[in-house]
DNA sequence: GCCGTTTTCGGCCCGACTGTTTTCAGTCG
């Protein structure tokens, strides 16, 4: 039994009593319940008294205790009894919340997707107190649009929108600042939709051009306050526009980076301090005097906090954290993956070099595939020790970047790994990772990682679940153990920055960083382009609340090379 | 159901928008 499978129990308990109509505060007592286990950083076995928890009180203490002891409670049991599990998929249906939902089930006996659709067709639902023609709509469009488009969209392939979108604004007449805000601030792995703030004094002007955005399919709300549109391109996506007076333009951002979790945290605090916390501003409760703020930075500060990254704003356990010094793109000194025309990559040896160089590294690993991956021209011996040789040369070449030769290795499917130890050692620099039989038991996906992370001749495992956000879900990995192995053996634990994996993801790197673990940061570049991605790796290191020093990429070439040599045990402590 | 430097009752984050009403409930972010 771990923490998690108690959290979702607690949530489905709140949803359930959604549906039956509970009273409203009664259902976010279990959601703050499920919140506050999950804030607090022990296991559940860790835990003296759950009680002790803020959130967690007499009813809810003895529901967790139940689930650990029995599997299942009592109080959901009962619930499942009471509410047909068909309703809960339609909670998700646009415009449709808990209680609306309770109404058409208690009077209509509606119980899933298809009598609600009948009800609908029936007209049974229009003459329902509270309901209309327009809801009868809404709902039949919801129905019908609902799994045309998966719920949340990987943040990939929002990126390339986003950019047109802020292309877009900058020449955009009337717009004072523009900022993005929402989950893609907080660069969570997928988004709903995305959300720009727009200060201006000219809404009307700004609103007109926006309904003009490049393929823009339809206008879903044009006012002076908000302007919504669906773009088209790989996915119909939602894009708000929210039109501010410029004074409100902070408080306005803040309030839609949300989460909605620290707005809560945010307005609570506020609320102690005898203040109260708008979009508008920070109003004074006694004078209603209206605090507005030219930066974020002033705003935190306004309430005696310590400015938090949007990265870090998600539970609501920042606002009261002590926030540290997180790494910061202009910390990074280097990238040690990226791939080159020898196995699948784009660029040359050389040109990958310059490119590099005009990112100001100081050091940088060419990475190219092994003999083992057919499919990307992988390399053998002989190729790599040729590859070898135009390494050596540029690094006379280019005197202000050393260059590392280095392979990423496969590790095969029985645990093997593609090259001996002998060889090994004549390479500067060494990734394992795993690229086939992603569907092998987790012990023997946990085999694989061992047999690498415990050779001294790997550096460096890359993309550890080898997932793909949104499209595949990676191998099965024991990340606590694989965290436990990495460190003991000082091999470092890769954050892939390319924005379809983000692997090792932000939960698990917080917990690595806290064993002690080395990180490095890398974008597995396969062309000029992807070198780019450093910057979204670094704001998901930030997101799992990373520190420079824990990131190898942020030393200096000299300090990355001694660690090198240590790990070989080429040099004693 | 939870909580207390307005403490055992009475409140629990805030505001816009929509669609339904004729002053407001529900939903959403």
């Amino acid at each position: 039994m771990d923490k998690k499978q108690v959290i979702k129990h607690l949530e489905t308990i709140a949803i359930y009593l959604e549906l039956k109509g509970e009273n409203a505060f009664k259902i976010s007592a279990y959601r703050k319940a499920a919140q506050a286990l999950e804030r607090d950083d022990r296991s559940l076995g860790e835990i003296d008294d759950l009680g002790s928890l803020q959130g967690v009180g007499k009813g809810t203490k003895a529901v967790i205790e139940e689930f650990i002891e029995q599997g299942k409670t009592n109080t959901l049991n009962q619930l499942t009894e009471e509410v047909p599990a068909g309703l809960i998929p339609l909670l998700k249906l646009q415009g449709l919340g808990g209680k609306k939902l309770s109404r058409l089930y208690h009077e209509l006996g509606v119980v899933d997707e298809a009598t609600l659709r009948e009800a609908c067709e029936s007209g049974q639902v229009e003459v329902l107190s509270g309901f209309g023609k327009k809801s009868v709509e809404k709902i039949l469009k919801a129905i019908d649009e609902y799994g045309s488009r998966p719920e949340r969209l990987p943040i990939s392939s929002v990126i390339p929108l986003y950019e047109v979108i802020r292309t877009q604004l900058e020449t955009t007449e009337g717009v004072e600042r523009y900022a993005i805000s929402g989950s893609y601030r907080r660069l969570r792995e997928d988004v709903k939709d995305l959300d720009f703030i727009i200060a201006t004094k000219n809404p009307e002007q700004v609103a007109n051009q926006l309904v003009q955005l490049a393929n823009v399919k339809e206008v879903v709300s044009k006012g002076t306050t908000k302007v919504t549109v669906v773009i088209t391109g790989e996915w119909d996506v939602s894009v708000d526009f929210r039109l501010v007076e410029p004074d409100a333009f902070v408080t306005t951002l803040h309030h839609f980076t949300g989460s909605k979790d620290h707005n809560v945290e945010m307005r609570r605090l506020a609320k102690q301090q005898g203040y109260k916390i708008s979009e508008y501003g920070v109003e004074d409760s006694e004078t209603g005097q209206l605090h507005t703020f030219e930066s974020e930075q002033q705003f935190f500060e306004f309430l005696g906090l310590d400015y938090i990254p949007p990265e870090l704003r998600e539970t609501g356990e920042e606002v009261e954290s002590k926030i540290p010094e997180l790494v910061e793109l202009a910390d990074i000194n280097g990238d040690l993956h990226m791939h080159t025309t020898w196995s699948d990559g784009a660029q040359s040896v050389e040109e990958m070099i310059n490119k590099s160089r005009s990112y100001g590294y100081e050091i940088i690993a060419i990475t190219d595939h092994s003999k083992y991956l057919q499919v990307a021209n992988g390399l053998n011996e002989t190729r790599l020790r040729k590859q070898r040789e135009v390494i050596r040369e540029m690094n006379e070449k280019y005197e202000d970047i050393t260059v590392l030769a280095g392979v990423e290795m496969d590790i095969l499917p029985n645990g093997d790994l593609d090259f001996d130890n002998q060889f090994l050692s004549e390479m500067d620099f060494v990734i394992a990772s795993i690229h086939s039989h992603f569907n092998q038991s987790e012990e023997e996906i946990m085999n694989r990682l061992e047999q690498a992370i415990s050779n001294p001749y790997v550096d460096m495992i890359a993309h550890p679940t080898g997932r793909l956000i949104g499209r595949r879900k990676g191998y099965p990995v024991d990340l606590n153990r694989f965290i436990d192995l990495a460190v003991e053996n000082n091999t470092i634990i890769e954050l892939n920055a390319n924005p379809n994996r983000l692997d090792l993801t932000w939960s698990w790197l917080r917990a690595a960083q806290e064993k002690g673990a080395t990180i490095a940061i890398n974008t597995d570049a396969h062309n000029y382009k992807m070198l780019d991605d450093m910057k979204v790796g670094v704001q998901a290191a930030r997101k799992g609340w990373i520190e420079k020093d824990t990131v190898i990429n942020t030393w200096s070439a000299k300090e990355i090379q001694h660690f090198l040599k240590k790990k070989k045990g080429e040099l004693s402590e």
